[in-house]
RNA sequence: GCCUAUGUGGCGGAAUUGGUAGACGCGCUGGACUCAAAAUCCAGUGUUAGCAAUAACGUGUCGGUUCGAGUCCGACCAUAGGCACCA
């Protein structure tokens, strides 16, 4: 067979018969199926691509069958930096290489006959696209969750762009690679921390997969505490600190404000060593957050003379120092330290010779950092066994005396949304002197990027659009006064934070989907996509949908329902696909060499879904082999329309096997049971037509361009992509005869065949029966006999 | 350090959720076809002993529960991923 005629002639069988174009407003069920749209790269389509679009495919084609009406589209995350650094280098506008680049990928992603309805497609640096990115931006400028602040960002000073603390995680720029330092820049943000809460409860309504869940869980990084107020001496002011510890506030013996706390600007004239601390400040921002969060680097910091806490719990005085152990963006950016039950504050007071009080016991000279203990040297603490008795006691004496309440603190901080960049969403905002930031009115937008031949970034770290005057010139549209537009643009981030809605309704050029084809689609059913993406991604996106939400927008809270992540595909040394390693597996060779199905064979039976899984060219073939057995064994094929009776069994299992596993990801024992039924079908001496189709038509969702033609070309029925999916008959998966186990205290010595139904007696003594159990009982007692029906004999004796 | 996974032949991986461990595929060995090779087909393939029947051992390690443990419980080891000076 002629793999590659044979699979243009189906692809474009489907194409022309428009058989995956999902209709909106159907009255069959509807059902969401979802893959992580790709950045198009110039390195074209990956294998590990293919893993998951096959996967995803299949469950789209079978579901299909079942008679849902299914969505299951396809489209590209256009904007990114590997565009605009071509544009740089070529002089040629990113959208003209990223155009090329998107050809190339559709070319080779219908090769592979997926089954995407790419009517729907699209581009999120389409116009038409990223004007509704523009326009929900503005909503939330809108609803006050947008602002901008002067803030110290994270810096990549090779890509001469901020980033935020996500894409700069580790203190290393995720793009290139280099360490990233400080900047202070005026930044657009998006309130994203205010919502925590709702994020974290918004899982409830998911089926995510565990570790996704928890990977989101850590990010949000809840956690229950208490702020207390502690006065500063001699001024109207307090320090406010975060503790989880309330009950060790006996035990304090200094207080630690972050290099950044504004009380060192506010009370520098107090400050008597202010020249060592501004030293100490200088010290801090030229280090690489690496550098600074680097848990095990010996503590540094300068005592701050001519600042004084007071705890507020027993009036004494604190010393307070600076540290860069303490993080400006988390809490309230200052702490108080109880070295005798915290290890860094331990570390801290050691090395600068601070006083330690233990305020719990566990019996030992030993100071316990955590856990419980009795509470001693704390007052009206002391004989309290339990730590979170005595929090409870320590937060009602905080609240009545008004020094301190319960409070929760987030790790997640708002979302940086300014990219210095050129080849992003450009932010719809305008600068006027005399009105502020005034919104691009929404009947104004697109704002489109403009068409010019350098887009090298500035000096100074503006976005290259800063360069071009008659685009950043304009007037305000409040007051019609000269004004100039925001040179910022989106993160990448931005596009795909909603893009599955625009799906929905992709050619909507009155609003960015209508509520009726939302209300209809509902929820994704099933998205796929890498485990990199379980945090970033996932936890913007869920943001943006519930922000929506809240202004009434999509008519559900979240946006996805159940998430998966596919495991990555390694080379064949069981390292990391890469150029420089050599061990990249091109796609396209492969389906030239073997044929698109067999690699969507092979990639299904590579192992479990969701873990990694190394290449072997040897599986593949051995994926081809499979194929032409199924097609050789048509030679077998006479002109009979009924299942051959000792068949029924294996069949009803195979296809209910194929279903479940197909449904549930487990798509590498789906075609080992078709496997299993190949070979028993290959034991007989002749099978029917019904036989060959029903395997062929199990095989189609992972198989399709090879079953279908089989399926013409015998005239077995109707083409798959018109049937409905097979059935089974639910009483017909067992055989009513079975061969079970024989143990003699739980050792296998033989194994009988016994009906299904047979009763007890008849089992016992077929057991006692056999040669080498006789042997094992000989000069023992029979204690008792267990029988598990249908599964196996154990004879206990002593 | 904390959290989450995972650990089964030479390799990728199965195992009805406590019931005949190693399905299926790869690889390997032997055979058939062929002048030969490829392709294909047949047989074998956890380890050790044995011609064999069979026996002992065997799912990271050590212990436990059970008639019976890859599966449950406890402790530990290893690998991968996530978080991490987060107060």
């Amino acid at each position: 067979m002629n793999c590659k005629e044979i699979e243009k002639k189906w692809q474009k069988i489907w194409a022309d018969g428009k058989y995956f174009e999902a209709q909106n407003n159907s009255p069959k069920e509807k059902y969401y199926i979802l893959v992580e749209f790709p950045y198009p790269s110039g390195s074209g389509l990956h294998v590990g691509h293919v893993r998951s679009y096959t996967a995803l495919d299949a469950m789209a084609r079978l579901k299909r069958m079942q008679g849902f009406n299914v969505l299951f589209p396809m489209g590209w995350d256009a904007f990114g930096a590997p565009a605009e650094q071509y544009a740089i280098k070529n002089k040629i506008h990113p959208s003209q290489a990223v155009q090329e680049n998107i050809v190339t990928f559709k070319s080779q992603i219908q090769d592979l006959g997926m089954s995407f309805d790419w009517s729907r497609e699209f581009a999120t640096t389409d116009p038409e696209y990223y004007k509704w990115t523009q326009w929900q931006f503005l909503q939330f400028v809108k609803h006050d969750m947008a602002y901008k602040a002067e803030k110290e960002i994270n810096w990549c000073p090779q890509c001469k762009t901020g980033l935020s603390n996500e894409d700069a995680a580790g203190g290393v720029c995720e793009r290139c690679g280099s360490k990233t330092t400080k900047k202070l820049k005026s930044q657009w943000m998006l309130k994203m921390r205010s919502y925590a809460e709702s994020l974290l409860d918004g899982l409830k309504d998911t089926d995510f997969m565990d570790k996704i869940k928890v990977a989101q869980i850590n990010w949000i990084g809840k956690s229950e505490g208490a702020e207390v107020e502690f006065p500063i001496k001699d001024t109207d002011d307090v320090l406010k600190v975060f503790t989880t510890r309330a009950d060790t506030l006996f035990g304090v013996t200094f207080m630690v404000m972050s290099p950044e706390h504004p009380y060192l600007e506010k009370y520098q004239d107090r400050i008597q060593n202010l020249e060592s601390v501004r030293q100490y400040q200088e010290e801090a921002k030229s280090k690489t957050d690496i550098e600074r969060t680097d848990a095990t680097k010996e503590k540094t910091g300068v005592l701050i003379k001519g600042l004084t806490a007071i705890n507020p719990v027993n009036n004494q005085e604190v010393p307070i120092w600076i540290s860069d152990y303490v993080l400006a963006s988390y809490g309230t950016g200052a702490i108080m330290a109880v070295p005798a039950h915290d290890e860094r504050d331990y570390a801290f007071a050691k090395k600068f010779n601070i006083d330690i009080i233990p305020v719990i016991t566990d019996g030992t000279n030993n100071l316990p950092y955590v856990g419980d203990g009795e509470m001693i040297n704390s007052e009206f603490l002391n004989g309290i066994k339990t730590k979170n008795e005595a929090i409870a006691k320590m937060l009602k004496y905080l609240e009545e005396k008004h020094i301190g309440h319960k409070t929760i603190n987030y790790r997640l901080q708002d979302w940086i949304f300014s990219r210095q960049r050129f080849w992003g969403e450009p932010i719809p905002m305008i600068y006027c002197d005399d009105c502020g930031w005034v919104p691009v009115p929404e009947e104004e937008l697109p704002v489109l990027l403009p068409n010019v031949e350098n887009y090298e970034p500035t000096e100074t770290g503006e976005s290259p659009l800063a360069n071009i005057p008659e685009w950043v010139n304009t007037t305000c549209p409040k007051c019609g006064k000269p004004a100039k537009r925001e040179t910022d643009t989106m993160p990448n981030w931005a596009g795909s934070s909603w893009y599955w809605l625009r799906y929905m309704d992709a050619h909507n050029d009155k609003e960015f989907v209508s509520q009726d084809a939302m209300k209809y689609w509902g929820m994704v059913d099933y998205y796929n996509g890498g485990m990199e993406h379980a945090t970033r991604h996932l936890l913007y996106a869920r943001f943006w949908h519930q922000f929506l939400y809240n202004q009434g927008l999509v008519p559900f809270k979240e946006p996805f329902k159940k998430r998966v992540a596919h495991g990555m595909i390694l080379g064949e040394n069981g390292e990391k696909m890469s150029k420089s390693k050599g061990n990249v597996i091109n796609p396209d060779d492969m389906v030239k060499a073997y044929g698109a199905d067999a690699l969507r064979v092979y990639e299904m039976f590579i192992g479990d879904y969701e873990h990694d899984a190394s290449w072997s060219e040897n599986g593949l073939k051995g994926c081809k082999r499979f194929l032409d057995r199924i097609e050789r064994i048509a030679d077998k094929l006479i002109d009979k329309n009924d299942i051959n009776s000792n068949l029924e069994i294996i069949f009803n299992q195979t296809i209910k096997k194929v279903t479940d596993d197909i449904l549930t990801m487990n798509y590498n024992t789906a075609v080992s049971a078709l496997m299993i039924l190949l070979n028993k079908l290959d034991e007989q001496e002749t099978i029917t037509k019904k036989e060959y189709r029903i395997i062929l038509h199990l095989l189609n969702p992972i198989a399709p361009h090879i079953t279908e033609e089989l399926n013409e070309q015998y005239n077995l029925g109707p083409r798959f992509v018109e049937s409905q999916w097979p059935t089974y008959d639910s009483n017909k998966l067992v055989s009513n005869e079975k061969e079970i186990g024989v143990q003699v205290n739980g050792k296998l010595r033989a194994s009988i065949k016994v009906m299904t139904d047979e009763n007890e007696e008849s089992i016992k003594a077929k057991a006692l029966q056999e040669e080498n159990v006789q042997k094992h009982l000989e000069n023992k007692e029979i204690v008792k006999i267990i029988i598990i029906p249908n599964r196996i004999v154990n004879i206990v004796v002593k």
